[in-house]
DNA sequence: TTGTTATTGAAAATTAATTGCAATAATAAC
DNA sequence: GTTATTATTGCAATTAATTTTCAATAACAA
């Protein structure tokens, strides 16, 4: 399997544009884990790592990586959008505490059918899908039933 | 089955705030037609009804109806939230085509399953849920193929 | 009625995201 | 390699969405 790097050059060099060690360096931090992040969060990592890049040039880079494959976008939350790496892992959902900001992964098999059978009968190129389900964790359903 | 006003009535109530005709008057707007809406949109609506509400008073209601049930954000597109009536209306997801903006609701019988499954592994109290499907319609689908 | 204080509109402030621009550097052509 | 072209960069300025400030108003309880 290709790396993401590797991904991102055949893209990039497809589209007639340039790689630069910045886009290289936005692309490894970004699969160094396997985590949800913002611009500003992926910011201050590398930052941590000694890597200037400006915010400006995540907020350019951003859009080849969800048009390669790379990431995408799974939900708007706090005002501005998080992402997280697609290429790799497999497809799966989310179930969020909307009151601590727990995020559980989930892998929900029925769904292909769903988006099949959605595709078939409404005449669709569908190329992604999103299932957000949000609520109280057990923790926070104790907290907010007593708080009120 | 009581009004969405009053519903709000009675939410505003148990929170001991108040309420005013300018919140009534968006709570109107809103359930006048069953569609997506944008705080942009909803506030020219509201001009043409010769209603001057500002803008600030919209952002102020937002949070107060989605958590008295009455409206839910769908998506965030083009830079803003976008939001429709929930109440009254039978839960539904989103299709859209991201090249025309065409919406499709769908009603998925089978995502309540999932949905009561995944509250129980979790131990999870789910409040919501949102599938939003993306690509590609019949016309554009053609057009985006030609085009490249 | 009256007092308290939540709500309003308008403007200012804040935050996310985009863009203009001069300097830099990636690639293609030599 | 060297050179020419021009995409990309960082920074600062801009735009757009949303929030907040504040004085005036008005909802509602007493």
């Amino acid at each position: 399997m290709k790396s993401p790097l590797e991904i991102f050059r055949k893209y990039i060099k497809g589209k007639g544009l340039r790689n630069t060690p910045e886009r290289e360096t936005i692309i490894r931090e970004i699969f160094s884990v396997h985590d949800h992040f913002d611009v500003d969060a992926l910011f201050f990592r590398m930052k941590n790592q000694k890597h200037k890049i400006s915010k400006a040039s995540i907020y350019r880079t951003i859009p080849l990586l969800i048009e390669s494959g790379l990431i995408k976008d799974v939900f708007f939350e706090d005002g501005h959008l998080h992402y997280e790496p697609l290429y790799g892992y497999g497809h799966h959902c989310h179930l969020r505490c909307i009151h601590c900001g727990k995020v559980i992964e989930f892998v929900e098999e029925k769904m292909n059918t769903i988006i099949d059978r959605l595709s078939q009968k409404h005449n669709f190129n569908i190329l992604h899908h999103r299932l957000d389900v949000t609520g109280y964790c057990s923790e926070c359903s104790d907290k907010v039933s007593v708080q009120g």
